[in-house]
DNA sequence: GCCGTTTTCGGCCCGACTGTTTTCAGTCG
């Protein structure tokens, strides 16, 4: 049983408790902690159960400890066997219908029989709701409409953060050419660059409310408005996303910013903290607590320092040791002197050597990496040697015209099925630096693909194993071409990086963010360096460099270690010496 | 159920909006 599904275990008995009803429901805030702490681990659940360290995670005392232990040895404990045998299944998936908390669905269940979404959705057509204890005619439509909708944007339930991240900023510039609108900013999990998203949340500050409301309902994308007060209002757009918008007064900003960016879990500790030196915390201000007396932050980052503590980035702010650990100066994408990953028309990219250089010179690179397919992914039209070499003599040409940004030849070779690596030991020394990845058979079992891995992660002539798991993550419309990523122990594979000097990478391209921000943390703990390429088919692809800066501030890391944030000569150094080590 | 520069018991973050209500419960974040 892995992270994700031990996580999801304690999330569905903490539901499960709560249609019950009969627990106390700061245990039910117990289980939902860990869930989250699981869901947000680096590490395997099963090698900290075997080491005993259980109890080192957040949030998990004697009892869950015991829970997690049998879960893992067992595939159970008694008091989930128990629940499961008592609450159909059916009738916890309701929970996941809006507006369908612990108190109806346990009402409905045990009144009217209802035990599926299916049944609700029966009963409500039927007119069966309405008159039901807090359920009237406004209700029973609401539900129809939200099972449709459920339905409707089928199981991506969350948006890829390339697809809202640009939704979000276009809503935004249009808020902002209201006159009367102070300050804006998207907040929630966009704000935190979380790799995927599930409401947008929006934060502007005016004097006046109302029409800063009323442009937003009436904006273009607006499908369906599902609720509206003085101070938010949320809605539907036609692409599906929900995004809710907070409307506060100016003085406000610091501190309502702070609160809606979250994460909860990062908030809940942060007000805890804030009640331990006498202020309480809303959206609103700090409150001294002996007299009442506000405390306005202007800005953000005064909340923080009013509570003692060092501004903590939102990237960071998920509940995962921000509080305990130092905070460092993470990456910035200023930080960045070149791109190590790109494709040119000489395999499937639609941009020649040339324009890459200029458009890489245009966002202030020092340097690039060509790294076109290999020969064996032939429907990328991978390079033969013989193409490589005269790929070669464009690449010194476009060099000698003088552009201002130095290009490398480099190529993404393919790890075959067998372990072995496309080009000849001869072809990979002729290079600069090489990437090698995985494209074909990554539904090789465990032990296999590992192997198959670590073999091209050893070679002495690979320097970057590029997009580590192969993960395709595409938004619903397209979400036919989406695949998990190959079954690989990742482990290992961070170990044998630091062995041999190997760069892992955090593929900027908004479907990849491979390495994601969870293992990109355990391979810096471990000891690896990291490199962000954007994978780029075409100049205007180098922009996506920004997302994969984030997925690497999200994983803790520092500009000193990742490679494309150094001068060209120690990185062609650092990758020359991993070649003699080996 | 967890936890402790208010430690082994008594706390546990804080507010907005809707619908169904005559003052609030339920849901959501």
């Amino acid at each position: 049983m892995n992270n994700q599904e031990v996580s999801k275990i304690f999330f569905t008995l903490a539901d499960m408790l709560d249609i019950e009803g009969k627990e106390n429901r700061f245990a039910l805030i117990a289980y939902r902690r860990v869930a989250e702490q699981l869901a947000n681990l680096d590490r395997d659940i099963n090698a900290i159960a075997q080491a005993g360290e259980l109890r080192s995670i957040a949030g998990v005392g004697q009892a869950i400890a015991e829970k997690i232990d049998s879960l893992l040895k067992t595939g159970s404990f008694s008091l989930l066997d128990r629940l499961q045998r008592e609450i159909p299944i059916g009738v916890v998936q309701m929970l996941a219908v809006p507006d369908m908390g612990p108190k109806r669905v346990k009402m409905l269940w045990q009144d009217a029989g209802i035990q599926s979404v299916e049944q609700l959705e029966q009963a409500a057509r039927a007119g069966k709701l309405a008159g039901r204890p807090g359920l009237g005619p406004k209700m029973e439509a609401k539900i129809i409409a939200n099972i449709e909708a459920t339905k409707k944007r089928g199981a991506a339930d969350r948006t890829p953060l390339g697809l809202a991240y640009p939704l979000a900023h276009g809503l935004l510039r249009k808020l902002m050419e209201v006159p009367i609108v102070q300050r804006a900013s998207v907040a929630g999990s966009l704000r935190r660059m979380k790799e995927t998203i599930g409401d947008i949340d929006l934060l502007v500050s005016a004097n006046e409310v109302e029409p800063v409301m009323e442009a937003f309902v009436n904006l273009p994308q607006v499908a369906e408005v599902i609720a509206r007060g003085p101070t938010k209002s949320s809605v539907r757009l036609h692409t599906g996303q929900q995004v809710d918008l907070r409307v506060i007064q100016p003085p406000h900003w610091g501190a309502a910013l702070q609160y809606f960016t979250g994460s909860k879990d990062h908030n809940v500790r942060l007000r805890e903290r804030a009640l331990k030196k006498g202020y309480s915390l809303n959206e609103y201000s700090l409150t001294r607590v002996k007299d009442g007396k506000d405390v306005f932050c202007h800005e953000e980052r005064e909340v923080y320092e009013k509570l003692g503590l060092p501004f903590i980035p939102p990237e960071l702010r998920e509940d995962r040791g921000e509080f305990d650990r130092a905070v460092p100066r993470l990456i910035e994408l200023a930080d960045i002197r070149g791109d190590l990953q790109m494709h040119t028309t000489w395999s499937d990219g639609s941009t020649s050597i040339e324009e890459m250089a200029r458009g890489a010179k245009a966002r202030g690179y020092e340097y690039i990496l060509i790294t076109d397919h290999s020969q064996s992914l032939g429907v990328t039209n991978g390079l033969s040697p013989e193409r490589l070499k005269q790929q070669r003599k464009e690449i010194d040409a476009v060099n000698a015209k003088g552009l201002g940004v130095r290009v490398l030849q480099g190529a993404e070779v393919e790890i075959k099925a067998d372990g072995t690596l496309d080009y000849s030991d001869e072809m990979l020394a002729s290079l600069d630096i090489v990437l090698a990845s995985l494209h074909t058979s990554l539904r090789q079992e465990h032990d296999k693909v590992t192997q198959r891995v670590l073999s091209a992660i050893r070679n002495p002539h690979v320097d970057i194993f590029a997009h580590p798991t192969g993960r395709l993550n595409y938004e619903a419309s397209d979400a036919s071409k989406s695949r998990p990523g190959a079954d690989l122990d990742m482990e290992a594979i961070f170990a044998a990086c630091k062995e041999a000097s190997t760069i892992l990478e955090i593929n900027a391209s908004p479907e990849r963010l491979d390495l994601n921000d969870l293992n990109a943390r355990r391979a810096l703990d471990v000891g690896c360096n990291l490199v962000i390429s954007t994978d780029a088919h075409n100049s205007a692809m180098l922009g996506n460099m920004h997302y994969g800066v984030a997925i690497a501030r999200r994983g803790w890391a520092t500009a000193d270690r990742v490679v494309n944030t150094w001068p060209l000569n120690r990185l062609l150094k650092y990758v020359s010496r991993s070649n003699l080590e080996s």
